[in-house]
DNA sequence: GTGCGAGTAC
């Protein structure tokens, strides 16, 4: 944004203090006319620079008067205008002079509670935690009203401070503040974001409690919930039962199918609702762009290009991105690289996807290229860029840029990623170092299911069926119960060498731990023991 | 005030 000329906290306008540029001094305003003012000024100042400029010069007029009635006159509330309007322009730098303008005038201003929610609600809609929380702090308890609790409860589940959203709608309601529909949909987002079903529900019947459960907000969020936490079923019901529905309905609706992997719903949902006249925005087209990315329905993720074209939405980052990442799973490159080079801005994903294209298509010389134009541009490898270089080493056992990208994880502390790491496991093994990929291994101070399952089955894989096993031995020490695929692997590998009362031991322990042995255990065993007279065993310890 | 894109495995 451009520097304003913001007056505040001067006492002198910027016509003032060069009289000769303002030959015509400009009236100052009725008092009573500046809030009035500034209020309408703040419903149309969206981002507008000038409408910003206009409001703090008309404040600036009346301040500027040497009368101490003047002064009074530009009240807390002509202050709570001004905040209303960079909030409108979203200007954080202009808000924090009229705060600073605020303390200066003293504390009949800055302690003003409706100033004071103001005041939070706008570093809150900037953005700004940290400003945020201290003003809505500084507020005495008894003057949190509702609405400053939603911009600040908002502000944390925005933040993905989801734990800490949910605390302050328990002191909020502690408090003795009714929750209305304003809160309860970020109520709703970090309810869905740690996975709390029961709590969410709850917070569902509050809402029909309240009288709440019927706005279009409140609905739209609980669509998004319950299509989060699995429950397409509840979200449809609440999406058909919706009284009127904007397009975000319809988008928390799609991605519900989405999440949920039912895809040919989600796809139907898309032109139903091109049926009933709601123009897609963005994010529908992004919606229809993964679906048919994960369906590689070629004709309908097209069309969703084709509606992006026609209904004339900007290709920005996400959306272009979604592009890419549709046509590279379907296969064709080309166009995503087609989209790629248009667009004008790409970050960390949009490279990553067109690299992974690339590598995926077995364009080495192309993805590589990729990785230096990223570079060019002060962009520096992340984990997922590094893990898909490191596949496609595995893939085509370049052991020197491999050995090349563990040096680059390491250095930029990318080794601690799973994806890295267990890239890394699988490029040693599958050249036969397992005592390197072991080391990787070793290096993980995290270790979840899947690293664990990685490294248990480069062994078994290879044969090594006691160090397999001491390794799930191992796993179970440190507290972490072993998959069946787990289980599966090191049974596999005793039963490939011929160590069937081995593998028989194993399957015992399995079933000791209480693991429920899948199919895949199951057509292990009997076709690995059919033919050693071990039925009997294998009968007893399976019944 | 509600909705969006990436990694072989979860």
């Amino acid at each position: 944004m451009a520097s304003l000329p913001l007056p505040i906290p001067a006492i002198t306008s910027p016509h003032a203090s060069k009289p000769h540029d303002a030959p015509v001094p400009a009236p100052r305003p009725a008092a009573s006319s500046v809030h009035a003012v500034l209020a309408s000024l703040s419903q149309h100042a969206h981002a507008h620079d000038d409408a910003l400029h206009d409001a703090f010069a008309l404040v600036a007029r009346a301040e500027g008067q040497p009368s101490p009635a003047a002064a009074v006159s530009v009240g807390p509330e002509v202050y709570a205008s001004l905040l209303q309007c960079c909030v409108a322009a979203g200007s954080l730098r202009a808000g924090r002079q009229v705060h600073a303008a605020l303390v200066k005038r003293g504390p009949y201003y800055s302690r003003n509670a409706y100033v004071g929610t103001k005041l939070a609600v706008f570093y809150a809609r900037c953005g700004a935690l940290a400003d945020a929380e201290r003003a809505f702090e500084a507020l005495p308890e008894r003057d949190r009203n509702a609405f400053a609790w939603a911009a600040v409860i908002g502000l944390w589940s925005r933040a993905g401070l989801h734990a800490r959203a949910l605390d302050g709608f328990a002191a909020m309601l502690g408090a003795g503040v009714p929750a209305d529909n304003f809160v309860v949909p970020t109520v709703l987002k970090a309810c869905a974001g740690l996975g709390l079903f029961r709590a969410g529900r709850a917070v569902h019947g509050y809402a029909w409690k309240a009288g709440i459960a019927e706005c279009v907000y409140v609905m739209s969020s609980l669509v998004d919930f319950y299509g989060k936490c699995g429950q397409v079923e509840d979200a449809r019901g609440v999406f058909d039962a919706m009284p009127e529905r904007t397009v975000v309905s319809w988008n928390s609706m799609l991605m519900a199918y989405i999440h949920n992997s039912r895809i040919d719903e989600a796809v139907e949902l898309f032109y139903e609702m091109r049926v009933e006249g709601v123009l897609p925005t963005r994010v529908s087209v992004v919606s229809l762009l993964s679906a048919s990315a994960e369906l590689e329905a070629v004709d309908e993720g097209r069309q969703g290009h084709a509606v992006a074209v026609s209904s004339g939405l900007e290709i920005d980052v996400i959306l272009g991105s979604s592009m890419i990442n549709f046509y590279c799973k379907v296969g064709l490159v080309e166009a995503a690289e087609a989209v790629f080079e248009q667009m004008e801005e790409r970050d960390i994903v949009t490279w990553n996807l067109m690299i992974a294209g690339y590598f995926q298509d077995g364009q080495v010389d192309k993805a590589f290229d990729a990785c230096r134009r990223m570079l060019e541009t002060n962009l520096k490898f992340d984990c997922v860029t590094l893990a898909s270089i490191i596949m496609a080493c595995v893939k085509s056992c370049s052991m020197m840029v491999g050995t090349a990208a563990h040096g680059y994880a390491v250095r930029n502390d990318l080794d601690s990623d799973r994806a890295v790491a267990c890239g890394l496991i699988d490029l040693y093994a599958s050249t036969g170092r397992i005592e390197h990929a072991r080391r990787v291994f070793n290096a993980m101070s995290q270790r979840d299911l899947v690293l664990w399952k990685v490294m248990i089955s480069t062994y078994a894989d290879r044969g090594m069926s006691s160090e397999a096993l001491k390794l799930l031995d191992h796993m179970q020490l440190e507290g972490m119960s072993p998959t069946a695929a787990c289980w599966d692997s090191v049974i596999s590998a005793f039963l490939r060498n011929g160590q069937f009362e081995d593998a028989l031991e194993v399957f015992k322990q399995m079933l000791l731990t209480r693991t429920r042995p899948n199919l895949r255990t199951w057509s292990l065993l009997i076709s690995g023991l059919s033919k050693t007279g071990m039925h009997q065993e294998f009968t007893k310890v399976a019944c």
